[in-house]
RNA sequence: GCCGGAGUGGCGAAAUUGGUAUACGCGAUGGACUCAAAAUCCAUUGCCCGCAAGGGCGUGCGGGUUCGAGUCCCGCCUCCGGCACCA
């Protein structure tokens, strides 16, 4: 017989709700702990990913408040975004309507779940006094010329009609659609994130309760370089243009230079010259394509200026091509070109017939390409001779001296690109004046609302364009007329500073009290799926950076500990609702139960791992509560004697799963509490005192508390228990029971195990190896040969060494 | 190409510090209960040889260190993830 689940969970659900045993305050003697799960898109109905995040966060929430501590465990969402107003197109149902009902949809279902937070604490992202603080963080980061507008090629993705960030770029597409983006030259708003690339990778060191791996894709993403940049002369036209290069030891190298196509200069070089037509079709071409289009190419293009270059270092002419190998958007857009020992140089000097020059003797093997390692510097002058890292740090003091040029840091990451020409985000608080520029709305006018429209089709521009009452406002700043900004921000925007808002949710003069924001922050753990590595996770650091040097945020670092979950795969593939291969957690529900449900989520294997899903296996865990149900309420217990042996096996279990928990090995975890259950039905069953039972029973319902939630509540009511186990203190355990009366000793004879016996745990080396020699089996294998060594490691293990 | 992670039974996996490889669960096979089925309970379940006692082999591959290696070292292979014309 299976319980009654349904009943149960129903019961308990409400009961920890009604006694509000998950709300809290700051006014607690206890040490605050701040758990929090990457609050969900409302996408309308739970999934796995959604059940595993949270069967995780509410497991720790649980466990943490049974050992003491103020758990603030809030829920919100990120309800603003693209999929609610692709529906609203589809439906002309407002986004606002239609994320509000999904919402209500999952929050029901993770109710359903018994997953606990404090919902005083509830926030959405499209609710205006949520976006109104968006805003008035734009204000600021404007305020202290952090955030920006800029005409500059960026990525649009052609069907959802929008520009994306850097970082919504994957291979070259839409990260939401998979269209392949294109680059467009249009005026979009960034934050400037790159002031702050050095201190969001220094920073990362002290982040060492983080995955490696996502301290590694940060590093990556931020990409620092250190190099030279200098400055170079175009013979005969008295302009000059930057380089950047990682190599300033190669310069004697350089045989040509390389400007980006949309390099400024690039129209005053190439103006009167022979090449100007062809020069003109080749950098028109070159800004159609794509980025992708241009890699796919393979071979380098470029074209020839007619303008030469002069070498700062032995006054050698150059040849400064253009080409779209070099990029505008890295170091200064133009490169020095060293064949020698650069592969790409290298490739392009190939096929443009440019001489080569080596700069490093290359050791054997390097023919037909360039020489990337070290060795004694050749060919260059006062250089020769010196190694990479002498040859560096000789040129650029040298470049220096005579100031035209210095050692410098490069990184890969640009600025975050956060406006959106789509309805459904924030509003941009900025209102374009044709006499005064752009102008901030003052502070005591936000939010600025946004307002209901009818026609959500996205037009290349803001459907908000198109809401002229809207529009067309006054200058807060000459009271003449002028317009709004009728983009929105990202929705990375809203979720960069969400954590500080759950400290004080309700505060309506400023986004959060710095107070209350010091007793909280940082976020304790962090909980959420690794696909944010790099989009969210940098972004809500950036923004922590912003409000900790205006002294807003207490922390540098918003999240101590990160916890990113595997995926959760069926028949290879991520399950996912396009793919067609999802199991409902709603089913499961009804079928097994949310408590067998978490559990099986905890026991499929470690948590970071991508798991494959087997509903078997909720069929097994929902198994196990059924015994121990059974156990705990239907059996009989055969009246016995008391049994430390129980007793010790419990107090093991306390500990092992006390650590497994807090290593996050919860699939570990719960084999040591299914064991014991299986050794207590055995008592049970053969003969067992009421004392040693009830304990045990007891230990188990405690430790089973934050995995199974409502089975535990009710078999700890049902065993006499008034109290709410909930709040009961977590179990600790004896260290002097767990100590074992005999341990196995493991008897090798050359290392192969060839018998096992039963030894007191506080053996000494000579009784072990006299107790080892005694067994026939043992006899056996030495059989009169002469014993060399013997390794005694009692009481685990001793080996004979013979021969 | 660079960076990170992983490879153990039929399957999900365990072995936390170099010391009993395969805990726990799933699946499978046999049995008990039942008119039957479900549920439950009991037993078996890495591979090979053997009637058995027992023995040999075994953690992606090849070497090494060690009394002893899934674990450490060197060299590979495969898979997954990230970055990538970033000068």
């Amino acid at each position: 017989m299976t319980y009654d689940h349904k009943a149960i969970e129903a019961k308990w659900q409400q009961r920890w709700e009604t006694d509000k045993v998950f709300y809290v305050g700051e006014d607690s003697e206890k040490p605050k702990f701040y758990n929090l799960c990457m609050y969900p898109y409302p996408s309308g109905a739970l999934h796995q990913g959604h059940v595993r995040n949270y069967t995780f966060g509410d497991l720790l929430t649980r466990y943490k408040t049974m050992r003491g501590y103020n758990v603030l465990t809030p829920m919100g969402w990120d309800s603003f975004g693209l999929p609610a107003e692709n529906a609203a197109i589809e439906t002309g149902v407002h986004p606002r309507e239609n994320t509000e009902a999904q919402i209500a949809t999952m929050t029901r279902q993770i109710k359903q779940l018994g997953a606990m937070y404090d919902w005083d604490r509830e926030l959405a992202a499209h609710h205006p006094d949520y976006y109104r603080w968006d805003q008035w963080i734009f204000l600021q980061l404007f305020d202290q010329g952090l955030a920006y507008k800029k005409e500059a090629p960026v990525n649009w993705c052609p069907k959802d009609q929008t520009v994306l960030a850097n970082e919504q770029v994957v291979d070259g597409a839409c990260e939401r659609c998979g269209t392949v983006v294109e680059k467009k030259n249009l005026a979009q708003w960034f934050f400037r994130i790159t002031d702050y690339a050095e201190r969001l990778l220094d920073d990362l060191e002290q982040l060492d309760e983080w995955p490696e791996r996502v301290r590694t894709m940060q590093r990556n993403w931020i990409g620092r370089s250190e190099g030279a940049r200098f400055r170079i002369e175009v013979d005969g036209l008295g302009e000059t243009f930057d380089v950047f290069t990682t190599r300033p030891d190669t310069i004697f190298g350089m045989t040509f230079c390389v400007l980006a196509p949309e390099h400024p200069l690039v129209e005053r070089l190439i103006a009167g010259t022979e090449a100007e037509e062809e020069a003109r079709a080749y950098i028109r071409d070159a800004g159609r394509a794509s980025e992708i289009e241009r890699m796919a190419e393979g071979e380098k293009t470029g074209i020839f200026t007619g303008r030469y270059a002069i070498n700062p270092v032995d006054g050698e002419k150059v040849p400064i091509y253009i080409a779209d190998y070099v990029l505008m958007g890295y170091g200064t857009g133009a490169i020095m070109g060293v064949p020698g020992q650069d592969q790409r140089d290298w490739d392009f000097a190939t096929r443009y017939d440019l001489p080569i020059v080596r700069t490093v003797q290359p050791s054997d093997g390097w023919e037909g390409q360039a020489y990337l390692g070290d060795g004694p510097t050749i060919n260059s002058g006062f250089l020769d001779g010196l190694d990479q890292a002498a040859a560096k740090e000789a040129i650029i003091a040298w470049l220096k001296e005579r100031g035209i040029g210095e050692g410098t840091i490069q990184y890969r990451l640009r600025d975050w690109l956060i406006s959106r020409q789509r309805y459904w985000g924030s509003p941009i608080p900025i209102v374009s004046c044709p006499r005064c520029g752009l102008v901030p709305v003052p502070e005591d006018e936000l939010p600025v609302l946004l307002p209901d429209i009818q026609d959500y089709a996205p037009k290349g521009q803001s459907p908000l364009a198109g809401v002229e009452e809207w529009v067309v406002t006054t200058c807060p700043a000459c009271g003449g007329e002028a317009m709004r900004e009728t983009d929105t921000m990202d929705t990375f925007v809203d979720s960069s500073w969400y954590f500080f808002r759950f400290t004080d949710p309700g505060n309506d003069r400023a986004p959060f009290d710095p107070a209350r924001a010091a007793y909280w922050m940082p976020v304790d753990q962090y909980i959420g799926g690794v696909e944010h590595a790099v989009l969210h996770l940098l972004y809500a650091r950036f923004i922590t950076k912003v409000l900790a040097d205006m002294g807003l945020s207490p922390v540098q670092e918003p999240f101590a500990r990160l916890f990113t979950q595997g995926m959760i795969t069926l028949g290879g593939a991520k399950m996912s609702k396009s793919k067609g291969n999802v199991v409902d957690p709603l089913e499961l529900f009804e079928t097994h139960g949310a408590d067998a449900l978490r559990l099986y989520h905890l026991f499929m294997g470690p948590p970071t791992d991508d798991a494959a899903w087997d509903t078997n296996g909720v069929e097994g865990t929902s198994r196990f509560l059924d015994r121990l149900h059974r156990l705990v309420v239907d059996s009989e217990v055969v009246d016995g004697e008391d049994s430390p042996e129980l007793i010790s096996e419990a107090n093991r279990a306390i500990r092992k799963v006390t650590e497994d928990i807090e290593r996050f090995a919860f699939n570990t975890a719960i084999p040591q509490l299914m064991t014991l259950t299986n050794h207590l039905a055995l008592a049970a069953r053969d003969g067992v005192s009421r004392a040693t039972f009830d304990q045990v029973v007891g230990i188990i319902l405690k430790l089973l508390a934050p995995m199974a939630p409502h089975l535990a509540h009710e078999l700890w009511e049902r065993t006499g228990n008034a109290s709410m186990l909930a709040l009961e203190p977590w179990p600790v355990w004896d260290e002097s029971l767990i100590v074992e009366s005999t341990v196995t000793m493991v008897v090798q004879v050359n290392g192969k195990v060839r018998d096992r016996v039963n030894v007191s745990p506080d053996i000494s080396p000579a009784e072990a190896e006299a107790i080892a020699l005694g067994l026939e089996k043992v006899q056996g294998w030495i059989d009169g040969a002469q014993v060399r060594n013997v390794i005694a490691r009692p009481p685990d293990l001793i080996n004979f060494v013979v021969g």
